[in-house]
DNA sequence: CCTACCGATCGGTAGG
DNA sequence: CCTACCGATCGGTAGG
């Protein structure tokens, strides 16, 4: 028997384990991570490191277990398949992002500003997403998308748009305001283009800081700031 | 004995046929593409669609062999690896990327919109790199960096920063006409991802026709126009 | 979660 | 460019 099949709550099908069982297996490899029960958060981590650094296909699911302690086949346990782990990595990456972008725009003080400073901080909460220490969920996502089944895409599709859409409202502020000219779809596209192309080339340790390239945004995008 | 060895004059390290020994072999499959002399041309562009559509992990040799009428061994003849073949793959994009950027730019009337007129061009070009027929061998370059060797990427960085340095003295008027206000490196960095980004979203079947999003881009990253 | 394993695929090659 | 093939790797599974 593998492990039990039980209703389905996430399209990335884990398989969590069935009972506790504490306290009743083999010592531990290593006293750190002792907090059992987080192995399956311990694989995302790992999948996700691996998978931004090398790719989703050029990683294996052995490497995955080894980075933390796992046999070849104890993944499985833990993940239908390997795709489900990709697509779960991505989910969280995705969950984290929107928690992370509502909690930028809450509380920007009402005025004639608003916008303004509204835009700075969604777009700083994104750069956020992409470069911030062990944010390597996003980033697989954005450049994985492929290996994806087509039912796992359409979940995903769900929560990105979820998150582009809070940027409309405040683009169809900027919009009305004539701080920004072009047609607010398209320039939603493009913006966050520009964004998510900097995974490509930002370096922490080199060139401009988060702030620095916020603030490019702002002048490149928008007229008056 | 394989492929002669010879002077290895390109990064992807092709083994171009030894001699021509025309008209010797057997009975071609289809009486189109007699031309022959050209079956590498054949699979790089299989290839370029291939990878474009699937990954490069996810297509095989095979795949690509079957789609030009060989058999699985034969690409070898071709190319000495399938990274070799990748990276033909990624040149030929940059090579007629610059061409066509050169051309784009090349006779643009001198005065005062004579920068304005340069950046329309060279973001017209970019979208055509992009999502012109059978144009899949840049997008596959965008996306596919990872799975090339160190001195691959070295060989077609240079190709890049080629084709990136023809943006910057148009930015430079354009910054100093103030039309233009972001630093120009940091811009020239978010404006390309921008266009870039667009492999990810764009449908030449609905939405926006390339001249309109050529007029977005302009309007969104310059201040008056 | 480990052990032991299978079936399939894949990049690549020798020789013609 | 074809034929015939090899060695290696990999996702996944049965059973405990």
């Amino acid at each position: 028997m593998t492990a039990p099949k039980r209703s389905i709550t996430s399209t990335s099908e884990a398989a969590s384990p069935a009972l506790p069982k504490r306290a009743r297996g083999r010592p531990r490899k290593t006293a750190e991570e002792r907090d059992d029960g987080n192995r399956r958060g311990a694989l995302l981590a790992a999948a996700a490191r691996l998978f931004r650094r090398q790719g989703f296909d050029a990683t294996s699911t052995r490497d995955i277990a080894a980075a933390v302690g796992m046999h070849s086949g104890s993944p499985f346990y833990h993940f239908k398949s390997k795709k489900a782990l990709l697509c779960a990595v991505m989910e969280e990456g995705m969950r984290s992002a929107i928690a992370r972008q509502a909690h930028a725009v809450q509380d920007v003080p009402p005025g004639p500003q608003q916008a303004l400073q509204q835009m700075r901080r969604l777009i700083r909460a994104h750069f956020d997403t992409l470069h911030g220490r062990g944010n390597d969920f996003v980033p697989v996502m954005l450049y994985e998308h492929r290996s994806l089944t087509s039912a796992q895409r359409a979940s995903l599709t769900k929560l990105q748009d979820s998150y582009e859409a809070a940027w409309t409202p405040v683009l169809e502020v900027l919009h009305a305001s004539g701080q920004l000219r072009a047609p607010v779809k398209l320039a939603r596209l493009l913006i966050l283009g520009a964004l998510s192309w900097s995974v490509q080339w930002f370096d922490p340790k080199k060139g401009a800081s988060l702030d620095e390239l916020t603030e490019a945004c702002m002048v490149l995008f928008l007229k008056e700031c």
